[in-house]
RNA sequence: GUGGGUGUAGCUCAGCUGGUAGAGCAUCUGGUUGUGGUCCAGAGGGUCGCGGGUUCGAGUCCCGUCACUCACCCCA
């Protein structure tokens, strides 16, 4: 084929939505140091041994590897070569606790940091699944321990962040490992994982599939449906607690979880409003990797079954080099998974494919200069102006505006005086390139939400 | 990795039981030698994903392959 086709999985957007995502990453940068979240950027590759940690060989990592490397470099031929194998990152959490060991000495603890930046995973592509794809992380890691409020705090940037974003309106699902562990462990329950892994089955398989798998597990037919019930308790408050003590388990572990929960969902609601909800969601289990406390999870309106576009939780050893443990709360927000979808339904789009706001006409190609001088005097104040490639009829002039969005164009007069025209009203006024404005809305691509499905 | 669906113009698609490739939109040009969008006229653009087979003849039927896509798995 003489034209490329597009690779599956590794999404290119057009210039207007990259303006949209720019706009969406400021935005959320913008929240994050607000909070006092420090920047920072790993590498993208890391040791295939520190990627594939804690036997979690099923990853689907992208490996990497130098076109004239060596045969057994290249093929891994014992542990040690294969540890050295580089793969590029999978998210950006692991990168991350290896480079909070790396510079401990130089972090101060308690270390909250940000993180946007792509991540790779070769698994089949669908629609918010991506193989390359962008994710903002925040995460809070102490040095020894980490104090629980921090978890609230976490709750709390993210839906800050969530609410500043221009997507349909998004649930914030909050539930404690400790308490549903503790749940089970009071019910009897000997395979714990066992009976999350099934619980967590419950929006696909449903309350009978999943009872199923609980009795598989060993669990007996009254804890079966005990379980069943505690998946289905959701509140928009801490009342969820009254509704667990109804249902009568006692274990220490699940009394701590009800009070952590309690206390992030009270913290995280003060901030919520229309464009964030927030629930205590107590089906929500997160896999089975290292969460212990705290974990979220984020639904947006409309679009549910992409499943969830932020999450994350508390993990008691985010790092660990032998002597100190770190441990963390963090979250991370789905930047690609979210913005796609958006962009595909036409949900989503900027009010104009380039930033140029003025398009300069260009009577006769000797006037160039002039013309220039005419788009510098606008851009000197932040007006982001272009003169017109050709001089053309003005009328082609203006179809060069008009097919990018851009909303006027400036005919030239004497020095920096000219007419500048707005050509969506057809309004044209005499004005000066050293004073003329134009109104704040159209000085810079707006983002364009559509509610319904558009085309 | 497993299973289904689909590959024809830049985009959306038509193309009958095999008979020499079409439409709409978009693009470009002109009507309109300095103020666009409407309208009119015209033009460019396709190895029908790729390879093989059946046939006098394949976009059409068969096999393979690749890509895209949906679901499973997993997850942002």
């Amino acid at each position: 084929m003489a034209r490329p086709a597009p690779l599956s999985g590794f999404p290119e957007w057009l210039p207007g939505q990259r303006m949209v995502e720019q706009q969406v990453i400021d935005s959320l940068r913008g929240t994050f140091e607000s909070w006092g979240f420090a920047p920072i950027e790993t590498r993208a590759a890391e040791p295939l041994g520190e990627l594939l940690r804690k036997g979690e060989i099923d990853k689907e990592v992208y490996v990497l590897r130098r076109l004239h490397a060596e045969e057994s470099e290249a093929a891994g031929t014992d542990a040690t070569e294969a540890a050295r194998q580089l793969g590029l990152h999978f998210d950006l959490t692991v990168p991350f606790a290896r480079y909070v060991l790396e510079n401990a000495g130089k972090l101060q603890f308690p270390f909250r940091r940000y993180q946007v930046q792509k991540v790779w995973r070769g698994e089949r592509p669908q629609e918010g699944r991506y193989r390359e794809f962008c994710q903002a992380d925040i995460d809070i890691v102490g040095a020894g321990e980490l104090p629980f409020h921090h978890d609230v705090e976490i709750a709390q940037v993210m839906t800050e962040a969530l609410a500043a974003l221009p997507v349909p309106p998004l649930t914030l699902q909050l539930n404690n490992r400790r308490l549903i562990e503790g749940f089970y462990l009071g019910l009897g329950a000997e395979d714990v994982p066992a009976v999350m892994r099934a619980v967590d089955k419950l929006d696909k398989i449903g309350p009978d599939g999943v009872r199923d798998l609980l009795l598989a597990a060993g669990l007996k037919d009254g804890a079966a449906t005990a379980c069943l019930e505690l998946a289905g308790i959701v509140t928009a408050d801490s009342s969820f607690a009254d509704r667990v003590a109804a249902l009568g388990v006692e274990h220490e572990l699940l009394n701590q979880g009800i009070a952590e929960l309690v206390a992030v969902v009270d913290g995280a609601a003060d901030l919520a409003g229309d464009r964030v909800r927030i629930t205590a969601d107590l089906r929500i289990a997160r896999g089975l990797d290292y969460y212990t406390g705290t974990v979220y999870e984020t639904r947006m309106e409309s679009l549910e079954h992409l499943g969830s576009v932020c999450s994350g939780g508390r993990y008691e050893s985010l790092a660990s080099d032998g002597a100190h443990s770190y441990p963390g709360v963090g979250i991370s927000f789905g930047v690609t998974r979210t913005l796609g979808p958006l962009f595909a339904r036409g949900r989503l789009s900027a009010s104009r494919d380039v930033p140029t706001c003025v398009v300069v006409a260009l009577p006769e190609e000797a006037m160039r200069p002039a013309c220039a001088r005419v788009a510098a005097a606008l851009r000197r104040r932040g007006i982001a102006a272009e003169v017109a490639p050709s001089a053309a009829r003005f009328g082609k002039q203006i179809r060069y505006a008009d097919r990018r969005g851009i909303p006027f164009v400036w005919f030239p007069g004497e020095g920096l005086s000219g007419s500048v025209k707005d050509i969506r009203s057809g309004e044209q006024v005499e004005a000066d390139a050293a004073d003329w404005a134009p109104p704040e809305q159209d000085l810079r691509p707006r983002i364009v939400v559509t509610d319904s499905d558009g085309d």
